[in-house]
Parts: C-alpha cells; sequence; structure tokens
DNA sequence: CTGTTAGCGCATTCAT
DNA sequence: ATGAATGCGCTAACAG
C-alpha cells in the first residue's frame, strides 16, 4: 500500500495536523520539525491521495471534453491544443467519444458528472431541453463549440455560415455558375443536433440566392454517391462540389479520379477544414481554413476561466479564410 | 449542492446504512422501506458520489493512457479503439500526451497515479531504471505499447523486425536493389526511448545483409532531406526509399514530386503503419499493414484483466502484412 | 507552535 | 430489519 499522512505523522512523533502543516507549508509550525516531516515524506515517496483531497476540497482538477470521435483530423487537433492549455493550467483530462450517439453522450456526461469535472467542453449531439437542463442543473462549468445548444453555454467556434457565403463568393468569383453542395450529415435533421451543418447549410442556400445565375444542388443522404452520378451529368467546367467538410471532399476527391473526371478541368472541388493531411493530396485542394488550434487552446481556457467565476465571453468566433488550391480554377488568369 | 445519501436518510427518517442497503440492493432491509428510499432517491436525482465511493472501494474505474501526441493518425486510432473497449467494462479513459517529452510523461505518470488510475496504458518516452522502479513500485496494472520496457509490464504491439525484414524481403523480390531506409527517430537514440525505431533498423540491417548484392543507407536526422538530396544522385529505378512511418513516406512523396521525380518509375517508395489517409493518396503507398484497432483494444483488454488480478500474456503481437500500393513496382508483371 | 476534533460522502461491520 | 460506529485520507477550524 501507500504512504499516507497518517504514518507520517507516526513516524515523525507529531499529529496529522502538523504534518498537514508542512506538506502544505502553512504558517504555525516549527521550523525544525517542518524539516524533519518534509525529509522523512521525501524519503519515503510521500504523494498526497489525490481523491481524498478532491474531496474534502471540493474540486478535482480534472476536464472533460466530449467528441464524436478522433478520425476526423480536425478533432485531434483540437484535443491535442486542449489537453496542452489544460495541462499548462494544472488540469487532466478525460476524452470521451460519444461516437454521434445521444445515449452514449448522456452516458458519459452523467459519468463525468458523477466524478466531479471541474469542468466539460462539449461538442453536443443532443439537443433537446431535457438534455439542456440536465447541463444546468449540474451547476457544473460547461463550454459548447461546434454544434450549439440554446442554453447560456459560452461557445467557441468559427462563423460557419458565413464560412459557406465566404465559399460560395469565392468560388463565383472564380466562374463557376453551378455547385453541387454536399453535406450528409444534413440528413440526420431532426434526430440530432446539427448546428454546425444547417448554418453551412444556409450560408449556401443564402449566396446561391443571391447570385441570380448561380444552379445549385444539394446532397444531403449518406449514399451521396449514388446522388453525385445522378447529378454528375449535367455538369460542365462551371460546375463545383462544395463540401461540408475536407473528409467528404478527400473521397469525392478519390470517386473522381476513379471515373476519369479530372479536377479541375472538368470539375472544382472545395472542402472545408484544411486538415494537415491535406498537404499530401493532389491536386491541392481548396479548402477553408481556420485555426482549430486557437479554439482547442479557447475552449480550455475559457472553461477555466469560468470555473474560477471569471467573466468570460458568452461567444468566440475564430477567423476562417478560404484557402485556394489547385482544385478549384476556371478563371486562369490566377 | 448535491444531493448526499445523508439527506435521503433525513428525508426517510432512516439512517445512512439503511439508505445504503436499498441503494445497492443488498440483503437485509424491508422491501417497503426500500421502495420508499428508492423512489425519494429518484426523485431527488441521487447520484453517489464517485470519488467517495473510489476512496472507500479502493479503485477508481479509470484508466490512463500516455501517448506522444495524436498527430499520427496511427495514434488517434488506437485511442479510440481503447477507449470503446475501456467503455464496454465500465471505464473511463484520461489521454495525456508526453509530446515525447520525459520529464513531462514522468510528470503525467505521477499526476496519473496520484490520481489512483486502475491502470495504465503506457507507451513509453523514458527508459531508464529509474522510470521502471517508479512504475513497478506503484503497484498499478501498466501495460506497455510501441516502446519496450525491460521490466514485467505485458506488451502489446506487432513484430517490428520482423516487419521490416519483410518489406526488405518484399522489395527485394519486386527486383530493388538499393535501399535507403528513412527513420529520423533513430537520431534520439541513447535520449530517448526508441525501440520501435531500433527493432525496424535491425531488421532492416539484418535483411540487407542477408541479400549479397543490396546496396542500402540508412538516414537517420531530423533534418533528412538535406541527407536525401546527397543520395538521391546516386539513384536509380532499382532503388527505394523504405520509410520507418507512412507520415515520413508521404513527406517524402511530397518532396519528390515537387522535384519531379516520379514513383515508381524513377524510385520505389514504401511507408509502415497503413494510416486511414493513405486511401487518398496517389500513387497508392506500398506500406505494411496491421490491426491497429486490435492493438488499441487488446490494450484495454489486458489491462482490464490484469486489474482483475487475471493471467494476461507477457507480450501480445499482432500480425502484419505487407501492402503492395503502387508506389512500388519493377516487376512489370504485377 | 501543536494537538484535537469534525467532516467531505460513502461502505461496511457489529450490535440491537 | 435497522441503527450505530468505524474508516477511507485528507483539510481546516478551534483549542490549548
Amino acid at each position: 500500500m501507500n504512504i499516507t499522512s497518517k504514518q507520517i505523522a507516526e513516524l515523525c512523533g507529531v499529529t496529522r495536523g502538523t504534518v498537514d502543516r508542512a506538506l502544505n507549508n502553512r504558517p504555525g509550525i516549527n521550523p525544525e520539525t517542518r524539516v524533519k516531516i518534509l525529509r522523512v515524506a521525501e524519503e519515503l515517496g510521500y504523494r498526497p491521495h489525490f481523491l481524498a483531497q478532491s474531496l474534502v476540497k471540493g474540486h478535482t482538477k480534472t476536464l472533460g471534453i466530449v467528441l464524436f470521435d478522433i478520425h476526423n483530423q480536425i478533432f485531434s487537433q483540437l484535443f491535442h491544443a486542449f489537453e496542452a492549455e489544460a495541462r499548462k493550467r494544472g488540469y487532466i483530462v478525460y476524452l470521451v467519444l460519444s461516437n454521434r450517439d445521444k445515449d452514449l453522450e448522456l452516458e458519459y456526461i452523467n459519468n463525468l458528472l458523477d466524478r466531479r469535472v471541474d469542468g466539460i467542453a462539449l461538442l453536443p449531439t443532443n439537443f433537446n431541453k431535457k438534455f439542456e437542463t440536465l447541463l444546468t442543473r449540474s451547476r457544473t462549468p460547461i463550454v459548447t463549440f461546434g454544434n450549439r445548444l440554446s442554453g447560456p453555454f459560452p461557445y467557441v467556434w468559427i462563423d460557419d455560415k458565413q464560412a459557406i457565403r465566404d465559399s460560395v463568393a469565392f468560388l463565383s468569383s472564380q466562374g463557376y455558375r453551378h455547385l453541387i453542395y454536399l453535406s450528409p450529415p444534413l440528413m440526420r435533421k431532426g434526430k440530432e443536433n446539427i448546428y454546425v451543418p444547417e448554418q453551412r447549410y444556409l450560408g449556401f442556400i443564402e449566396a446561391c440566392d443571391e447570385i441570380s445565375d448561380m444552379r445549385h444542388n444539394v446532397i444531403a443522404q449518406k449514399n451521396y454517391l449514388a446522388e453525385l452520378v445522378q447529378l454528375i451529368e449535367k455538369t460542365d467546367s462551371k460546375s463545383a462540389i462544395l463540401c461540408s467538410s475536407d473528409v467528404y471532399a478527400l473521397e469525392i476527391l478519390k470517386w473522381l479520379k476513379s471515373r476519369k473526371i479530372r479536377v479541375p478541368e472538368q470539375i472544382g472541388l472545395m472542402g472545408f477544414d484544411n486538415i494537415h493531411v491535406l498537404k499530401y493530396i493532389n491536386p491541392s485542394l481548396t479548402t477553408v481554413d481556420y485555426n482549430v488550434d486557437e479554439i482547442g487552446t479557447k475552449l480550455a481556457d475559457i472553461l477555466i476561466n469560468q470555473i474560477n467565476n471569471e467573466e468570460v465571453p458568452a461567444e468566440t468566433l475564430i477567423a476562417h479564410h478560404v484557402l485556394h488550391g489547385e482544385s478549384v480554377t476556371l478563371d486562369r488568369d490566377l
């Protein structure tokens, strides 16, 4: 078994109170006995029992972060930044993966709450009132990102709608006159929290509507290739596929290559996120870039500030910009 | 504040002991009072205080996993599988990232130990006796993967040496007669635990030595491109670059493309790991494939079995095989 | 300067 | 069938 403060007390012939004073160097102790206690503790390799400490102190120096999964590189990058900031501020983090399963997410959140994490960073799959009430009633600091909740939880992300509007504007400026928006997550509307996909979708519709001669289609189903096969027939070099994330764009690119459809000569292609692996892809993908590390860092920062009862911004939107890659080019002057 | 069992006891006019009997449905309680207590607990949304429970029960149902980082997709895949298995068995996991920093790793491990995790899955950066003694003395179940320790810690991974031997054999069978082995991590020899890179390196040397007419070079430095520039001059279509991991292979491929050196026509290229993103890469990369999900799952399985005082295998090696992609082809018959 | 006491929330043994 | 008491390991308030 591990050495306890009680044992140190016995060995030093003092009481636990004194040992505590020495260990946490608090006033009111004879320098000599302090030194002695510290030496004994050192020799025995004493380490305070964190759980016992937490129990009495009322905090655990622990954060939880709920992600869908970490297959999409954007989330592993985000976690990395989150973890680094948490560590710097003295916290360790539980990473739990909801796999977009509402029940599992709920179970996990309850579990984190039971463990008295000091705060939770949440990418929510749930969206109903009951869920939010649970979070609010827990009185545990929460910060959300990606999908939004209606409650008063701080939110850190990007301006999705504007980002897609910018994307459409960019494609339009390059001469594209037919856009296919691909966003399979939209199909989960009503079943899950799809705030992000929806905002991006709205941005797409709005932006297209503002351009009089812009044809556009939306693909929002799991079996998106089947639908794309149909659409691709009515496509020309002024058509572009705009994907709601790089992972879809990569799938599409792969598929287009297999069909010997050349990008960008025959069709334009654009992704979203600018994940690291893009640097190995040919043709280089046009995408929406934003600093996901900053999101991860801010998430931890805001969460911890909130834990410390500091005032935190209700909404923190990170800058984004369209990154022009080879997969989009019609205006040959570029 | 949260509701406690004590409050329930008061409300029901019984003592905490009785409440406990009801909550953990243990024998020796009147069915009626049980129902009553359970109902009250339900209404008040009672949830046991996990820390307090852990303190008295002596376990936390928590696992820790120490990774370098999760930039390399192989590790995020591994974590995902680990987390899933842990959850199925009732555990939640701390993910900590050592960034290959020995001091940080040590700090993190101490932190995990302080928090009384029930077990730790460890990809070690440290390697000395002192470190191992710390682990052993903690009396906490540990399972290692990737880099090895000398102590009696269960190990789950692949047979690295054999995998590289197989790679060399494969390249040789395809007609390659000059191999450049690229493994920057080797440069950290003596400074960090580089068991994996070293085993792979040994496999390379051994295998090459067994083939009389096989020229070979090794690049083992951070600034590997500089060295590659030199070597590439003495290269021909019977040369191949064998990388210790896909991430290096991707970097090299990118660089070769930028230099207009065609793969595989002018030089062969091979990676290691078969990370998911490879499916988007052209030419498709020849690599060593193995089931990393299985490693993650086994890691959790073995760790938990160990926690349950079951007998666990000292070493679990997952199968691997060379996956033939377009980046290697000399024997045009294939 | 140091000892005593109480309590964090729960589990468990021993009485009754 | 229930109550009372003890302890997990530590912190903190109060005495002395």
